[in-house]
DNA sequence: ATAAACTTTTTTGTCGACAATTTCTTGACT
DNA sequence: AGTCAAGAAATTGTCGACAAAAAAGTTTAT
């Protein structure tokens, strides 16, 4: 994957002094090739994490401890309370006072609300960049899309769910609003751990080829559709989840009693 | 609040920690009457700082020593970093490595894209408390409101800013749909930023009664007016900063020679 | 055998100290 | 004077140590 230069990360925009600041972007997580074991800034140890968490290698409920980390990653323990302090402002992990750290487990209420909040947003992302995209950046889709139908092509599911959010991620921040953008980042994370807990492997036929058209409509500059395939292609996939969100019902049995 | 019972595997370490959270409820920035110069937990302090941004009192740009914060507030200078670092995640505060932490300055830019975010959130809330909000939920946003006009006849508009703020929060709250409330926090702390930066001390004539009146489309039920009103007051409060986004640019000399 | 009470171990929370960096001050030179 | 450089002061970044809390393990009594 290529370094690309987009302003954007959780931790605020550096406002004034515009550049300064490490300017290493951060998607999704992908992972570093670097395996690293030793010597390791912030940033570094976060996108591992996060990649760990986002390609489903550390579950949702899995409990963070930091001592542990900390030698994984040949860290300090107050380093890895920094990377953990990030991703729980980031929803991605559940800080416990006096518990620790916890792979967030999004209830089946907030996998609702994600949906209904990126039926809000996307759309209206789609329409903008339906109207704004330059030939580089439809390239650049492309590439994602084609990436995520080999993955599907190959049945890896956890390269499919990821590369299918970094497509998402990548229209909001083309789109030129780099708040909304970096609101859907959350909400493309938070999804990423939708999906892996509550999609049903039974019914598997999501966005095949949605992220393609969506894409065509982007090239033809026509908004209408972009929006309109955005917002049919969102309830598609929150239809697709359904069913397993009703069979969650079974496994609250122990909320219940508290 | 309960200590929710959680259940340890054997093997792996799958746990549900599920919403313990932080339980309290921070609105604005509400300022604590209790003076307290020592003594104090992470949260006080956050809002403490919080409202003293929100009112005005540290102005955009102003440098946030760590160790004089700390003396100010009998804490630690630890505990002082954990709530730099939390502000700096909800954008309101900047933090520049090895340079320290600066209430945020949101260009002109990033004032156009949070209200173009509030457009499009905002409405779709108006219109879902239009159809929910309980004689409870009315009452408390009357009587928002009516702070706010007395507010704005004492000429109090610190005040005024702050009670227009937490209106809005509050419809986004009742709205229920907690992903989008906590959005809608962010973006409406940044906007109180926004409008202490660019607001034009002449052409005061802002929100006025539109918040009475989107009130009272909400005890009608009437979503259509009430999402018609929640937008026409939004492009109404960005107009009136348009002026000064223009004469904005005049001081944005050292911005351009960097 | 079960459950409560106690002890040990693990894990998190907090602080102060030291190193690295930036900012300010002073002084020399053109 | 103005500019630059070196030193001093202030400020941030990082770490390890200790205290507090929770979890696991052990004993004892019923």
């Amino acid at each position: 994957m290529r370094t690309r230069q987009i302003l954007q990360d959780g931790s605020g925009t550096p406002e004034r002094p515009q550049e300064i600041r490490g300017a290493k972007v951060v998607r999704l997580g992908q992972q570093s090739r670097a395996k690293a074991a030793v010597g390791a800034d912030a940033e570094a140890i976060y996108r591992r994490i996060l990649s760990a968490i986002i390609e489903h290698r550390l579950a949702p409920g899995r409990k963070l401890v930091e001592e542990r980390l900390a030698a994984v990653f040949g860290a300090s323990r107050a380093m890895i309370r920094q990377v953990l302090t990030r991703l729980s402002h980031e929803m991605v992990v559940t800080l416990v006072p006096n518990r620790g750290a916890f792979v967030a487990e999004p209830t089946v209420e907030e996998a609702r609300e994600v949906f209904e909040a990126r039926r809000l947003i996307e759309p209206a992302l789609a329409r903008k960049l339906a109207l704004s995209a330059t030939p580089a950046q439809l390239a650049r889709l492309r590439e994602l899309v084609a990436a995520e139908e080999k993955a599907r092509a190959q049945r890896d599911r956890q390269q499919v769910i990821r590369l299918s959010g970094e497509f998402h991620l990548e229209i909001a921040e083309m789109a030129g609003n780099a708040i909304l953008a970096r609101q859907m980042r959350e909400l493309t994370l938070l999804t990423c751990l939708i999906i892996i807990l509550y999609d049903s492997p039974v019914g598997r036929a999501c966005p095949e080829d949605e992220h393609r058209r969506l894409l065509e409509a982007f090239a033809q500059r026509d908004q209408d559709t972009a929006a309109a395939l955005m917002l049919h292609h969102l309830d598609h996939v929150e239809q697709s989840l359904d069913i397993s969100l009703a069979a969650q019902d079974d496994d609250d049995l122990e909320r219940i009693f508290s």
